[in-house]
DNA sequence: TGTATATTTGGCGAAATGGCCAAATAGGCA
DNA sequence: TGCCTATTTGGCCATTTCGCCAAATATACA
């Protein structure tokens, strides 16, 4: 693998790694229906507020959500809806996973 | 955020964390083309056969890849191709973020 | 000015990750 | 059987991740 194909899986990577933790993956579902503020947001995930603002500086860095400062309240909204495209695919890896568990079960 | 909403984005995050490594990212291409076995994988990546292994097993819990035994060879193959549509949208993301890093340069 | 609300930052500890090396396992073949 | 090749497993260590709490920062508003 040359350097600049590395650098390139590495830069994807790193998108794909900011995406996937569940709380982050969470919320840019949510944000997919429109901006949210930190608190809303930490409200729906069952976590330290400080948490979701880290979770969401991850996705800031991985040039996946946009902020807006509006009065003393911080909105982030998606950047590339796109994003939320995968999903499909991801439920079809799950489906089949599942498949295969089911499977599994009725052997034993 | 309820029981079965977690758990649905536990899974699709495990999903995404299994691709989110440049070297298991990168296998994965890889194998778009065509199943590979673990020394032809290893020669593409330069790092220990072992280390090969063990992200490999890590797309197989996945359920990112499957597995064909043949003589003393184990090739592996991508279960789920759509799997490698989402490069398209990796790349949108990267281009944004190239542009906003050039804006921030020019600016310095 | 002081106080309340919204958000981020720093620090800490527990757990997970990723790499290498050495050793174990499995298959093919003389 | 023994030897060679292909692959996996176990152990170890350095680094990263993720959660909380407490403290800092920023804005609004009386």
């Amino acid at each position: 693998m040359n350097d600049k194909t590395k650098k390139l899986f590495d830069a994807r990577a790193a998108v794909l790694k900011a995406m996937a933790h569940p709380t982050r993956l969470f919320m840019l579902d949510q944000l997919a229906a429109g901006e949210q503020c930190v608190a809303e947001l930490t409200r729906m995930v069952d976590v330290d507020m400080s948490t979701v603002s880290k979770h969401l500086n991850v996705l800031k860095g991985a040039g996946l959500v946009d902020i807006d400062k509006r009065g003393s309240q911080i909105f982030y909204s998606l950047r590339t809806p796109c994003i939320m495209n995968f999903f499909g695919c991801l439920e079809s890896v799950l489906e089949h996973n599942a498949r295969i568990q089911l499977a599994v079960t009725n052997i034993k």
